[in-house]
DNA sequence: ATTTTTTACTACAACGTAATAGTAGCCCAA
DNA sequence: TTGGGCTACTATTACGTTGTAGTAAAAAAT
């Protein structure tokens, strides 16, 4: 085991001061070329590489960006987190991960323990508890701080920071006048309680598509699931009311879920009451994830574009951390949605 | 924006020195209580939190890890990221994440970038690329530098260090033994080639299994899926062959797949020609993932506790950077894998 | 009353780097 | 022959922290 050299290491062991070294290897016309030479060789063959953490404490940038996500084992979340990944590389950065599992606790920590040093620039996605109590100081005072901040997907408005959002009602109208125009009227909405911004903007999309095209909408088609920890649970509270509604000999047609797994949970009712999809009900939702894809039919998907999301949020960030664009001024980027029609509809 | 305040910002201030500061905020009996409780009373007020990076300089320890993985959307991996993030998390690590890829270049850029300062240490998945070129002259260098690696999952087993495995032949063969367990006597395998080092070891698994339960392997029941860049083309080739098989009658009451995508094509198949799952055919797969849980029926899987693979590859990293272990010592630690069972078994 | 000990601090070095300022030694010009 | 300018370097400082060594002044011991 050989220690790394540094440019101390070099400038003893050639007798020459450490600037020498610094500076041969900066390739500095203030060097003589002899000598310059023989460093630079040195260096080379005793693979010198430059301390990044001195480099760091020197010029007060770690060239890393952190990122606060609420959870990593999520479809949307890790293709964000790639987008993020790839754009933060090919400019030199480098991407720490913090999970805040959704409380806000860990989401504060998570802050703190980045925000001293080790980071750049925050990239964040809101922990639901946060929105819960409705508590933003520790966002607020790393801004403050003058740390610039991108949040993403879950934002909240009166941050003064970079924000890339979903256009969630525009991608829920579309979808649900999709359905629309396939000829279905009577499309159950499967969605979360109003707290939830995504699913709350979901359901207002799909209200406008309704009225937009003279359908009233009737409450007894909105599904609100609770929030569970535990998605099995979640799911079969799902399936019991979709259950419910079947029974009612509801007339539906078409379902609109604002995620794949509401969606998976639809179809697994469906499949049970041998009811054909598309033939009799047209399924479309939210997350074009690998559920979607690889359920039987697959399902016909409202994409968000997750790695453009992810993309978009470093590209701000780091436009920001080199000082392309004022720290001051505020951007929000709105990524469309993109249907993917597959055999549900 | 307020700049963040240092020990010498403080000491400034407060007219004392900046050795006083620091000795202060480390409660030192050194310095007097009134002293003492001024200074801290005033670090509070200013929120005063020490530079990490100054630390990491001076202690030469960051207290990060450095996680290399072959790909992030992906339930395996995305699983033993929020593993190894917890048990980092826990210790006081952050967990900086480069993807490779799969590229071998990719790889050894991104070992380069955190091995200069940034990471205590490496947590790595190799490359499928790595693996066809056969060179794994980054890890063993790492290595030789005296920077403690652990291998998770894909590992080579000439370098030495510190790996975590997944059990997947005893795993193959628990769950074809499953099946045969079941009743079912002609099972399907569909696995990958044979240089998929995993794939190779489940397929060794499924006939250990089947000798033992005295049936004789055939061959015609092995389909070797291609290696496709994209899994779509991947599953539509699945699905030719498992219907060529089927159209030649072959009598099939069982399918072992090698992940849930496959098992998610052999699905599809057995759908589109009503025969049932699990009555007619019983389907188990390795990969306990989100497509087997939200399927219709949801699949039987041989679950590889990717949590546990993070969580246990994070503790052998910490205990060699926290001299638990020593650095010479290498364990390979086996983790066992489970079949959970669901509605396609 | 003088020495020793204790108290309560400060100074300095070090981690690795880079930039600014400084300085020998040399050549050339007036 | 003296000083201006150039070459080829070195010294120093700073980034923020901690630990060791050092030092006044006050308190205690002889």
């Amino acid at each position: 085991m050989k220690k790394r050299i540094t440019l101390k290491g070099i400038a003893n062991e050639l007798n020459v001061s450490i600037s020498t070294v610094s500076k041969s290897l900066k390739n500095s016309p203030e060097i003589g070329e002899e000598t310059r030479q023989k460093i630079i060789a040195f260096a080379k063959t005793h693979n010198y590489r430059p301390n990044n953490i001195a480099l760091s404490l020197k010029n007060r940038k770690t060239k890393t960006i952190g990122l606060i996500i609420p959870e990593i084992v999520h479809y949307f979340f890790s293709n964000v987190i790639n987008g993020i990944e790839k754009f933060a590389n090919k400019n030199g950065y480098n991407v720490i991960i913090a999970v805040s599992n959704e409380s806000f606790e860990k989401e504060v920590l998570n802050m703190e323990t980045l925000a001293n040093g080790h980071i750049d620039g925050f990239i964040i996605s809101i922990a639901k508890e946060t929105f819960k109590r409705q508590d933003f100081h520790h966002i607020q005072e790393t801004i403050d701080l003058g740390v610039p901040v991108v949040l993403f997907d879950r934002v909240f408005n009166n941050l003064k920071c970079d924000k890339v959002i979903v256009d969630d009602k525009g991608g829920a109208e579309a979808a649900t006048s999709f359905l629309i125009g396939k000829g279905k009227k009577n499309i159950l909405l499967l969605t979360t309680q109003d707290y939830i911004s995504v699913g709350n903007l979901r359901t207002q999309g799909y209200i406008e598509a309704l009225k937009k095209h003279q359908i009233i909408p009737d409450n007894r088609l909105i599904i609100k699931s609770i929030d569970e920890s535990s998605s099995e649970k979640e799911m079969s509270y799902l399936e019991e009311q979709i259950n419910n509604l079947l029974n009612q000999k509801a007339a539906i047609d078409g379902i609109f879920a604002v995620n794949e797994i509401y969606a998976a949970s639809a179809l697994k009712v469906l499949r049970k009451r041998n009811i054909n999809v598309p033939e009799q009900v047209a399924i479309i939702c939210f997350t074009d994830g690998v559920i979607s894809r690889y359920s039987s039919p697959s399902l016909t998907t409202v994409s968000q574009h997750a790695e453009e999301i992810g993309e978009t949020s470093a590209k701000l960030l780091i436009d920001k951390l080199t000082e392309i664009s004022p720290l001051e001024e505020h951007i929000t980027k709105v990524i469309n949605c993109s249907i993917i029609e597959r055999e549900s509809s």
